[in-house]
DNA sequence: CGGAACGTTCAGTTCGGATTGAACGAATAC
DNA sequence: GTATTCGTTCAATCCGAACTGAACGTTCCG
């Protein structure tokens, strides 16, 4: 039983757990790192999971995400066999692991998609699904697409670096 | 009852209703958007929700979610009571809408909410909440965050002249 | 050796947003 | 006027991701 979070911290867990929400992450993610980027010292999974009410499985679940993006990190006291949890102080690089580690392979992933299409519309022509004319249509849009996100993957990590 | 869809254009209707949940979006949204921009003319909604398999209901929320970010249109044809909707051919501008019309308002609203945190700081540490070494990190922190705010609200748009 | 203190895993449940069917209003056709 | 054809709205349902409790493996302590 520790002592209750202040409103301040409260208001900025709920606010990171709608932010999280908004890139399409769990809630609990978000407001374990905010619980823990306003924390001064480390805490335990069982104090997440106590401040912020939820079960120790969510907080090992969430915690182990956070690591995964390098958000938090793990710290060890001497003499404890508890896993203490701070989060990166640096939120650039908070950023930049959300992006490199969540978005970008997703992203990469869709590149090759695209290039797939484009091939599987071959396909679809030389089968007699579509006719020339939705053929060279199709064909122009997925080249648009395939521009776009050869752009995209360009600028976001030049992007970053302004940050 | 129309005929069915290409090979290619199943896919890229999986593959946009995937990057649509990525960012948090409902898959259907894509869906849509994946199956306007690959058609060479623009449907009905009916013929919307008939070639998706959803029903009319949600090919009205979805159509109209995409109308106002701008990244579909309607087209009337003279003599036919019908909505006509097709794609914004150019996808930049599907792009600048999404992040103005949906996320740029939230990173506002995001802005004015830290501000808030940093007066219910001081409430706090007034209350006597917090003492004042911490006080004095979570006012670092808040910094920090309305910091890298503050640079994300003028990079996105700045990276987005150069797709 | 127990046994206690950890973190993790996994099957089952919960919950919220997405989807639907039905009812509706508006606009046209008859 | 009444009947159709649209698109929209809204309460009810559905579905999948998020969360949970309980069981587990491991490590450390006596």
């Amino acid at each position: 039983m520790s002592k209750p979070l202040s409103k301040t911290r409260l208001e900025l867990i709920e606010a990171a757990g709608r932010l999280s929400q908004l890139v399409g992450r769990p809630r609990t993610i978000g407001q374990i790192f905010g619980l823990l980027y306003l924390s001064p010292r480390a805490l335990t999974l069982d104090e997440i999971a106590e401040l912020l009410e939820i079960s120790k499985a969510s907080a090992s679940t969430g915690t182990r995400q956070l690591l995964a993006l390098q958000a938090i990190r793990q710290v060890w006291k001497p003499g404890d066999r508890k896993d203490f949890l701070e989060a990166e102080p640096e939120l650039r690089e908070v950023v930049r692991g959300v992006y490199q580690l969540f978005f970008a392979p997703k992203l990469t992933k869709t590149r090759g998609r695209i290039d797939l299409l484009l091939e599987t519309l071959d396909g679809d022509r030389k089968s007699g699904a579509i006719d020339d004319e939705e053929y060279r249509f199709c064909r122009d849009r997925l080249l648009q697409m395939s521009n776009l996100q050869g752009k995209v993957e360009k600028v976001l990590p030049l992007a970053e670096k302004f940050l």
